[in-house]
DNA sequence: CGGACCATTGAAAGCCGTCAAAACAAGTGG
DNA sequence: CCACTTGTTTTGACGGCTTTCAATGGTCCG
C-alpha cells in the first residue's frame, strides 16, 4: 500500500503543499493500518489522553463540545480526507470529542510516525502548519456567524461553506450528511428554529433535505442573499 | 540588538519550544526593525495584500472582522510578545484587520525573514505549527462561548481567559486595555448588555472597572462560578 | 471651555429559546 | 405483512434574554 491508496488525503496535503518522496515515505508507513467505523461512533473523547491524530480516509465527522447543561458545541466538521487531533501535538488530552457523521474509514496516526514527522519531515511539519492555518480561519469564520449574523443567517452560512468545501476538495456532489441537530449545534441554534429556517429556504427552492440529509440547490442565489464570501476556503498555494 | 532585545517574544516561542543557536539567528535578523506605534492604529487591512507577519513587542492589540451592516466581531486579542498575520504563508490577502488597543512596539516581518524561516529552519516552522495550534483552540474556545453560553457567562469567560493569559505569560498584573465596546464585540454582545453585565460583576466584588480598563479582582470566585476550566490555556510542553 | 470618547440607564420590541406533542421514516424481529 | 422501536422532522404556544433606540453623564485632554 502507497500514497496511491490515499487519494483524497494526499490531494487534501498537496492543496498546501507538494509531496516529494521523503513526505510518501512517512505515508507509507501508514499503509495498513486503515480501520473501519460505522457512523455516530465516537473517534476521540474530550479529556481523555489522546496519543496521536487520525485521519480520515473517508466519511463525515465532526469535534465538538457538551457542557455541564447538557448543551453541544460543534467545533469543527471534517470532510472526507481531513485529519483530527493534530492539537495532542500540544496537549495531552483532548480538548474535545470526535464523533463520526457517517460510518468512515480511519488510520490512527501512532505515536511513532508522529515524532518521525517532527524530527525528520520538514516538509510535512511545515503542511501541517498551513492546514492548522486553514482551520484557524473556519473558526474564526464561525465566529463571525455566532457572533453576529441572524440565525437563519448562520444556516445558510454553513450550509455554503460546506458546500464550497466539497467543491474545492473534488469531494462528489451529494447529500451533505447532517441532521438538523447537528446543525443547530454547529450554530448555536435550537433545533426547533433550524427546522424554520429549513422549511423557509426548502420552500424557496434553494435547498432539499431529507432525514441527516441536506443538498444545496442554488449556492449562487443562497450565497448573493447572505453576502457569503468564500475567501477563507480558497487558500493560496506559494511554493518555496 | 540580540534576542536578549525580545523577552517577551523569546518566552513566548518557548512556551512551545526550546530555541537553538540557529533560531537565534533568525530572530538577529530582525533587530533594528521595531517600530512604535500609537493606541487604537490599524496594523494590517482586512482584504489587503499582507507581506509577512507583525510581532507585538509590547502593547496589545485585537483582530477584527467589520460586517456589511457596520457590526464588529473580534476573533483574537493579541497580548505582548505575541504574533499577528501569520495566515499571509497561506492568503494573499489579510482575512482580518489586526488594530492596536495600546501603543505598541512592533516588528514587521519581511518577505524575506519569512523565506528564510520556511526554507531553513524547521524548528521555528514547528514553533509556528504550535502557536497555531494553540491559537485554534482559543478560537474554539469562543465558539463554544459564542455558541453556548449565556451573555453574562460568556462576558466573565473572556475575562477569565485573558487574567489567565497574562500570568501564563508572565505578564505584569494590570488592568486589561479594553473598553465595554470592545468586550461587546468580542463576545457578540451589545454595549448596553456588557455595561449591565459589568456592573453586576462590579457589584459583587469580581472585578474592578475604569473608562477602558478592566481588573479582576477574584478570577477564583469568578471562575467557578462560571464553570470556567483554563485546560486550553495550559498546553503541554512536549521536547523532542 | 469645548470636544471626543466612554460609560450609564430606561423603556419597548423582537428574535430565538423552551417545552410539549405528534407525525414521519427506517430498520428489526416476529 | 405487521408490530415495535428508535431516530429524525414538524409544528404551536408562550416566555424571556437580549437588542434596539434614545438620552444623559463622566472623564480626559487639548
Amino acid at each position: 500500500m502507497n500514497l496511491d491508496s490515499f487519494p483524497l488525503v494526499r490531494g487534501r496535503f498537496e492543496r498546501f503543499l507538494p509531496l516529494m518522496p521523503p513526505e510518501v515515505a512517512w505515508f507509507d508507513a501508514l499503509a495498513g493500518k486503515s480501520e473501519r467505523v460505522g457512523a455516530r461512533v465516537t473517534l476521540l473523547s474530550e479529556g481523555r489522553a489522546c496519543d496521536g491524530p487520525v485521519i480520515l480516509l473517508d466519511g463525515w465527522a465532526i469535534g465538538h463540545r457538551v457542557l455541564p447543561d447538557g448543551g453541544r458545541q460543534v467545533l469543527r466538521i471534517g470532510l472526507p480526507g481531513e485529519l483530527f487531533g493534530a492539537e495532542c501535538l500540544l496537549y495531552r488530552r483532548s480538548l474535545y470529542s470526535v464523533q463520526t457523521l457517517t460510518a468512515c474509514s480511519i488510520v490512527r496516526v501512532g505515536e511513532q510516525e508522529l515524532v518521525s514527522m517532527r524530527s525528520v519531515q520538514p516538509r510535512l511539519m511545515e503542511a501541517f502548519l498551513l492546514m492548522m492555518t486553514f482551520e484557524r480561519a473556519i473558526a474564526h469564520e464561525w465566529t463571525v456567524s455566532l457572533g453576529r449574523r441572524a440565525g437563519w443567517s448562520r444556516v445558510a452560512h454553513l450550509l455554503l461553506e460546506l458546500d464550497e468545501r466539497c467543491r474545492v476538495s473534488g469531494i462528489a456532489r451529494r447529500a451533505l450528511p447532517l441532521t438538523q441537530q447537528d446543525i443547530a449545534d454547529c450554530t448555536g441554534l435550537t433545533l426547533g428554529y433550524v427546522n424554520r429556517a429549513i422549511r423557509h429556504m426548502r420552500q424557496r427552492g434553494l435547498i432539499e433535505s431529507r432525514p441527516s440529509e441536506i443538498v444545496v440547490l442554488d449556492s449562487e442565489a443562497l450565497a448573493r442573499n447572505e453576502g457569503f464570501q468564500p475567501r477563507y476556503l480558497h487558500p493560496c498555494h506559494k511554493v518555496v
